[in-house]
DNA sequence: CCTTAGCACTCTCTTTGCACGAGTGCTAAC
DNA sequence: GTTAGCACTCGTGCAAAGAGAGTGCTAAGG
């Protein structure tokens, strides 16, 4: 994994050139536009070895070289220098999350829409897990006969409802009464405590204070139903894109059955949600070709930051592009991203 | 506008032989498969009329015909039999619709899959828009200081939640007692109405009742711009896609730079919305070629159909495809799943 | 007068050959 | 260890040639 100091910077300078041209990288070339100090002969020897070593490809005989996925691996690894972001587009961004978003996924939907812009590459965002998230309120409104309203206020604000099916015998004053017991004994949980144990916990004690047994189970079970939906809605489904057809003014994607192989993945919410969940707990991410599970996926390169509310890491949001993806500035576009999210959705709570 | 029988039946097979394989249609072709009982050079005559009438058109001097956009016009307002759709297709269709889904926006995004699924096309499904349904309950539910939440359901049982900012002043007891006036009055109304004279006016009366006359005020003020975003959200916004990446199976979308053109505008809520909204107010709509408002899909046909919740139009369903379409599958397969559609949207309804 | 066969013509598409340019690997000299 | 030189390979662009499909027109036939 060593490589001598020349080597590395013409590795460097050839990933560099790749990215930013997309064509194959000849020694003359490197010579003249690099200052390395050596002639092209030279540098051919150690292309060549660069080769062998499996860092660098060559897509027919007599063509430049092009980065291997490992050349990536160790580029980016080593050798990449996230130079800060021009002011002006950190300015940018902030401007974008000045104007508070009340609605939670609205948020998360602009976030995919500027990481797009602000990248040029397809942006992909995965939604809020919200099973960890800490239960503030909760309220049961009957709606006509036999229906009811679930809505679901967590810590952070975020506010989400669902309909149920309840026994239509029972009362509107029993309803209230119900919800009440239930706030006092389920709120600060997280919802995901809420819908396994506790809930079931609560229904053995209601049951005492209540006459009507077989209701108020019912309406717990719908309840359980409800949440389980809910939390699973956000959390194992919802994937935000952005700019999805930027892919396609990417050169590797002129191919209409490439493309469309690349498009068709993102219209899978749920293989991309699973690709998404497979990142390091935090930090930034690189998956680099071959790396990503998907093997549609084996021409791009993605990369993800988490982000949180609460001080909980709670959803990732990431960038999709080709494995020559300029890297630097994509990871420090993630960075600045991350941080505004992350600030804009605990400003919800602050402001308490 | 009057062809004759020889000619109307010269058009069809035109059409037809068009839409199935994409290749212009020579005059040998179409006498050997069609039954038309003249010569290849009797069929060229014809051609060449029904070229200079309008209806054809000669990618080049030597090549076979293709149905102009007013080509396709004629064939569909005159020469278009619907054929009824296999009862395998419908029964899988009516399965679809046969597991109850509760949440409305998931009833309609699953309605946008099934169209592409079924069709092979681009589904385009608008949000239903809400102004015109009709209250049925609105609850106010403080959240934490200084915001509540508004849940509003309408007689069809859809619920939309929306957060708003209240003037820390106010109690609990005060908000529930402004919840309970306003659900007396505003009850059975349009949400265009509560939105906006109403609103006023029970403003102007509430003030007699509560001596808080600020704080009311505020809170109604936010009520208005909530129910606003909510119906905006919805009536404005929300288009719903499926099967985007079908257009690129289209051989006239092989070339990447119209496949992104048209695969960008799909990006486009915006204007996607409005191409839907300028439709007949009811009963199946076809917009061919440059008939359509948007200059990007001048390639492109659209068919649409209106779906409704309680027997009022709210919103539609929509395919899009090259203007070489399958129009009368389409219009089938349309017609069956707006029937279906409305169906599930109004069993809400029945239930109660 | 309508229909049809025949024929010359047009245009596209594919193939072939060829020259060019870019880039390499290897060898021999520095 | 570095470099210049050279033969070699491969992709690309271009022009010419040929095949194929389809037309429009003309003249003959019903």
């Amino acid at each position: 994994m060593s490589l001598d100091e020349r080597k590395k910077r013409i590795l460097q300078a050839i990933v560099d050139s790749y990215i930013a041209s997309a064509e194959p990288v000849g020694s003359r070339f490197l010579a003249r536009r690099y200052d390395l100090g050596v002639s092209p002969a030279t540098i051919r020897n150690e292309m060549a070895d660069l080769e062998e070593m499996g860092y660098l490809e060559q897509p027919h005989t007599s063509s430049g070289r092009i980065p291997s996925d490992k050349g990536y691996r160790f580029y980016v690894d080593f050798l990449l220098d996230i130079h800060l972001l021009a002011d002006q587009e950190i300015r940018r961004i902030n401007q974008w999350y000045q104007s508070r978003v009340r609605e939670i996924d609205l948020q998360i939907q602009r976030t995919a829409k500027i990481i797009s812009q602000v990248t040029q590459y397809t942006s992909v965002v995965m939604g809020p897990s919200l099973s960890e998230q800490k239960l503030n309120y909760l309220q049961l409104l009957p709606v006509g006969a036999g229906s009811a309203v679930v809505v679901l206020v967590d810590e952070a604000g975020i506010v989400e409802h669902r309909t149920v099916d309840i026994p239509s015998g029972i009362s509107e004053e029993e309803l209230s009464g119900l919800t009440k017991i239930m706030n006092e004994r389920l709120k600060g949980r997280t919802l995901e405590e809420v819908k396994t144990s506790l809930m079931r916990e609560l229904n053995a004690e209601l049951t005492g204070y209540m006459d009507r047994y077989q209701l108020v189970q019912d309406i717990i079970e719908q309840l359980v139903l409800a949440m389980d939906e809910t939390i699973w809605e956000n959390q194992e489904e919802k994937v935000y894109l952005g700019g999805t057809t930027n892919i396609l003014n990417q050169p590797e994607f002129r191919n209409i059955e490439k493309a469309r192989q690349i498009l068709s993945l993102l219209e899978e919410e749920r293989a991309l949600h699973q690709a998404l969940s497979e990142l390091a707990p935090e930090g930034i991410t690189i998956r680099i070709g071959k790396e990503n599970s998907l093997a549609e996926m084996s021409n791009c390169s993605m990369i993800t930051a988490r982000y949180e509310i609460e001080g909980k890491t709670v959803g990732s949001i990431g960038v999709l592009g080709p494995t020559r993806m300029d890297y630097s500035h994509v990871v420090s576009v993630l960075n600045v991203i991350a941080k505004n999210l992350n600030r804009s959705l605990s400003s919800k709570r602050d402001k308490e």
